[in-house]
DNA sequence: CGGAAACAAAAAGTCAGACTTATTCGTCAC
DNA sequence: GTGACGAATAAGTCTGACTTTTTGTTTCCG
């Protein structure tokens, strides 16, 4: 899935991107074409190719009779989906989960109001039925399921609000929610609480009260962020 | 600056990415490397390596037997700057800067939020530095300073948010300010009630006060959502 | 001794050509 | 109609030679 074993460059990026982006090299540190592709055992041209997709990241700069250099984390793509994945692959994925969770916080609101006032009629009735999918998997470690309709919600929350900055936002919420079920401890039955909220941030939805609908998804985020200071404090 | 003719593949970028972004190739048209490269006139390997870049935007996907996909607008990066670059100087730069204002109203007013626990006290001088600098070139036709101040101002408090997924946002509300200032029409000085509420999120963000720095950050980014209402219905 | 200009080296950048491989499409037999 | 085989096609890979830019050094005056 996360990985694109769809070319001799993207198998290179697989090892690189991460170890990258994991700070395995300093950043100023200085890398040479030639050597790296001996090392990969790959082609100058494939491993150009791939110094072009990091540079087109922000995770290098390649400058003539230097090299290529690592960029500092803060002139990295932070919200290529790859870096992400990479990121959230690496050591510090607690931090990076906290920061995309802070993200949705302030995103998820506002694209459920909008959501509430454009929705089609289609829109609701997926929200209704992810959100009655989140129930019937509440209880029994029913983990599984349950996480698969929590994704399809936000999912179509993002999509519904008609914006299509927010609508790209889909994957990372995706990417958060799994790798909170996955990763961090859930040994517990979903919180109830969450659960409710859900089904009422579908009814406001329906019933085109954005302010309500804004409000609930507000609760659901301050909640998520909450569960994430228990959990990694 | 937007373009950095840094090789052969940038040049061929700074065409053929605008293009696409454009809508001038339709979703699902294929395009043959060896054809870009006679067509631009450069080597194989220098084209592929462009194809590379616009694959990692997901702008396009390669295929063997097939030729470079053109891929419909909803695969795209839209959060990679360059993207965002040549979707705003390209045709629908409107609906563009909507999209990104919105996505302005979700995000600063929770940055300002944060930014009044966790800025430092130099981050608190800059803002008020900025804010006053607002105030000096409020009157009398001095907009380019106005737009420093106030493209320093939004950096400085998603800065100051502590969230890196915020920080990085602040080029592009730099590109959202610098388009309204100079290609929408913006004769008359700014909006008296905006430069207030600088002044006043900065005072708030030295309290301490969390959700009164949201709350003026709110208004003045729906302010600004009512201005492109009201420029580009 | 210091600074400017010439020089040399190093690494990315570019190109051309030959070869490999996967995928698709057409054909033919069953 | 279906399945298998085979040819065509375009991306993918590799190699080697060459160019260009940048940097660091050296040399040569003032």
């Amino acid at each position: 899935m996360s990985t694109q074993g769809r070319g001799l460059h993207g198998r290179v990026l697989d090892t690189l991107g991460p170890a990258i982006t994991a700070g395995e090299y300093a950043p100023g540190s200085v890398l040479r074409t030639d050597e790296l592709a001996q090392d990969f055992e790959v082609s100058r041209s494939v491993m150009r190719e791939a110094v072009r997709v990091l540079e087109s990241m922000r995770l290098v700069a390649s400058r003539r009779r230097v090299g290529v250099t690592v960029l500092p984390e803060c002139e990295w793509n932070v919200y290529d989906p790859q870096v992400i994945r990479w990121r959230l692959a690496g050591a510090d994925r607690p931090r990076q989960l906290r920061s995309l969770t802070v993200l949705r916080s302030a995103v998820e609101p506002v694209a459920a109001g909008l959501a509430a006032t454009r929705a089609t009629a289609e829109q609701c009735a997926e929200l209704t039925e992810c959100a009655l999918g989140m129930v019937a998997h509440s209880r029994g470690r029913r983990l599984e399921g349950y996480l698969l309709h929590d994704v399809a919600f936000h999912r179509v929350i993002l999509t519904a609000s008609g914006n299509e900055m927010f609508a790209r936002l889909g994957d990372v919420v995706a990417e958060v929610l799994t790798g909170r079920t996955e990763h961090d401890v859930m040994f517990d039955d979903p919180d109830p609480a969450a659960v409710t909220l859900h089904v009422q941030v579908a009814e406001a939805v329906r019933a085109r009260d954005a302010a309500e609908a804004e409000r609930l998804t507000r609760e659901i985020t301050v909640g998520a962020l909450r569960e994430l200071d228990v959990l990694a404090p």
